[in-house]
DNA sequence: ACGGTTTAGTAAAACGTTTTACTAAGCAGC
DNA sequence: GCTGCTTAGTAAAACGTTTTACTAAACCGT
């Protein structure tokens, strides 16, 4: 700037408020045309570690999720930083592993880098710690996938609740009257509302519960195929399952396959969650969508909205998304006639 | 920082040196201690901004790959992260969409947010903008998943060529002697390499080759599950499939679906690149599988050991990781006997 | 022709560090 | 008691912007 200021012989201060817009009513058309000719030329950028020290703000906005390598947070992701860059942002990932103190550590790091937002999926027992964040540190959050009750936030959620409904009335219709749910032990908003639904769709066509929780961290693991194992002995009645996750399901399929449980015939299956694997599975297994590319765009507008918005403001930027129930052979129809002779 | 040279009445100066760890022979221990524990106290963080205006370092590394949402860049984003993290760096992903202009448009973003080095997959065509990149420019470059033979530069990538020899081999053993190739039709290092790879086995094995390339953009649509389907029909002798990369495998399984071809008994099929539908799927997949948690590391720390040598290196940070063979129900051998009475 | 207002532009401080060049005090050697 | 070296520390410039408060000139109405 120093030198487009000798070498055009016009003030510094001139060039930064041509730079910044802010020469209307100020600086003449010529100058501003003379100053913008010759940075076009010499392609000149602002440093932006001089602006974001001067300002205060980056220009970048923190995406932090559980495992940035699980394909629905980098398809998240992925389209985010589309919108993000179109909008002078750049997005920042990392992963949480639902490590409170992890978690923590990266937001302070990431606040002495003065990035401007966080878009964040909290860790189980981060509750507290959000709350100080957005009242006390006065950050720009937006939480995704999940929200809390006890305080107001921006938040970017699925309908979880009537997502799960969907799928009890989709083993419903297609004939289940024994329908097992195989959820998480916690207290995330996604995981309660996905149970809470499935229990209320349960009471009003008054059928038995089938319920079986894993605990976190179990997930993915020979653990949960083993509790699922045993769920499935125990309960020889139950012909489908909706499982509150994609790697539930996965697992599940696991320990199907090694039954050699026939889909749909034996049982029907949902999964919350799309995954490529679900539609390539022999049989395609039916899914709870959750719609990636809208929920990209209202979590990156919501905040970009934020950050336009000056200080304070009075309300909060909350949205909650449905899911969609995607049919696939997994809930395919009964054949009310036995087939043997 | 002032407010620490106020309290503690000494110098800006004596502080800077002491955060910095330059204090050696220059500060006496009291002092030195004196102002750690005073920061510990107020848990006084430098302002990054202002340290990556005067230093011109942001501590920040660029990954910038295809598409930020594949499972296989995602992984190593996340491992990459980690070990960053620990170094005090942090990354920032990006997605090139394989498209140049927008790769250039990204880089210069992040060259004016003084990224200390890109850590990048190029897209096709952008061998000048590489060089260009690390020769005129100057930058801290390291290339990941594929090389350019006509200047030196760091890059880490696969054994490609060793890798589709073993597949050919595996093949072989397995009883196959009609062994195709499914491939890209690019210019790209691993593409080309995996090509000559199977090439070579072949010509190795004297056996007939049958080879497919499909368009670049046809990879993960209809358009190419069609070239797959009729290359089929039209080699009615293929019983094994070597395909090049992940996205062609998916899409060839479609196909294999469709037509109900039987794996492994009709069709052998191994991939490139591990990916968690290739388990999961009846029958499981063999495939190549990239050492993921290898390659990050590598990856990272090259990039680091670059950043930390001063300057003007004389050598390349090279490497080439070897694939493994994960054998799985889609090579198993054929029965030579046949069943059937 | 005078005071007030608008127009077009600028000087200089500030943001929070790092780093160069400096000093003042103490001490050893002779 | 002088020289030169070491030790412990500091002053001030610099990094590249933004922004506040200012000015000088031109214009305008009476």
């Amino acid at each position: 700037m120093k030198d487009i200021s000798k070498e055009l012989g016009i003030s510094i201060t001139t060039i930064s408020f041509i730079i910044n817009k802010k020469a209307e009513n100020r600086i003449s058309k010529e100058v501003i045309k003379k100053v913008e000719d010759y940075i076009e030329k010499v392609g000149y950028k602002p440093n932006s570690s001089a602006q974001s020290l001067r300002t205060g703000r980056s220009k970048s906005i923190v995406f932090m999720v559980e495992d940035i390598s699980d394909p629905f947070f980098s398809a998240i992701a992925k389209e985010m930083e589309e919108i993000a860059f179109k909008n002078g942002y750049n997005i920042i990932y990392c992963s949480t592993e639902n490590d409170r103190d992890r978690t923590l550590e990266l937001i302070s790091l990431f606040k002495d880098r003065q990035v401007d937002a966080f878009i964040i999926t909290p860790p189980e027992n981060f509750e507290k710690d959000l709350k100080n964040l957005i009242y006390e540190e006065h950050q720009n959050v937006m939480v995704f996938d999940r929200y809390f009750k006890n305080f107001k936030h921006n938040y970017v959620i699925l309908e979880n609740f009537e997502g799960a409904q969907k799928a009890v009335a989709g083993f419903y219709e297609s004939g289940r009257r024994n329908i097992a749910f195989v959820g998480i032990d916690s207290q995330l908003s996604p995981l309660v509302e996905r149970h809470e639904g499935y229990l209320e769709a349960i009471k009003n066509f008054d059928l038995p519960t089938y319920e079986l929780f894993l605990k976190f961290n179990e997930v993915k693991t020979p653990g949960g195929m083993n509790a699922i194992r045993n769920f499935l002995n125990e309960n020889p009645k139950i012909d489908s399952i909706l499982f509150a996750t994609n790697n539930l399901a996965i697992n599940g399929l696991r320990v199907i396959r090694e039954k050699q449980i026939k889909i749909p015939e034996d049982l029907a299956i949902i999964s919350f969650d799309e995954r490529d694997v679900f539609e390539l599975y022999s049989p395609p297994i039916s899914v709870i969508a959750q719609p990636i590319s809208d929920l990209a765009k209202e979590l990156i507008n919501g905040t970009l909205e934020i950050l336009a918005s000056k200080k304070e403001r009075r309300h909060f930027f909350t949205k909650a998304l449905p899911g969609e129930l995607i049919v696939r052979e997994s809930l395919h129809q009964l054949n009310k006639e036995s087939s043997n002779p």
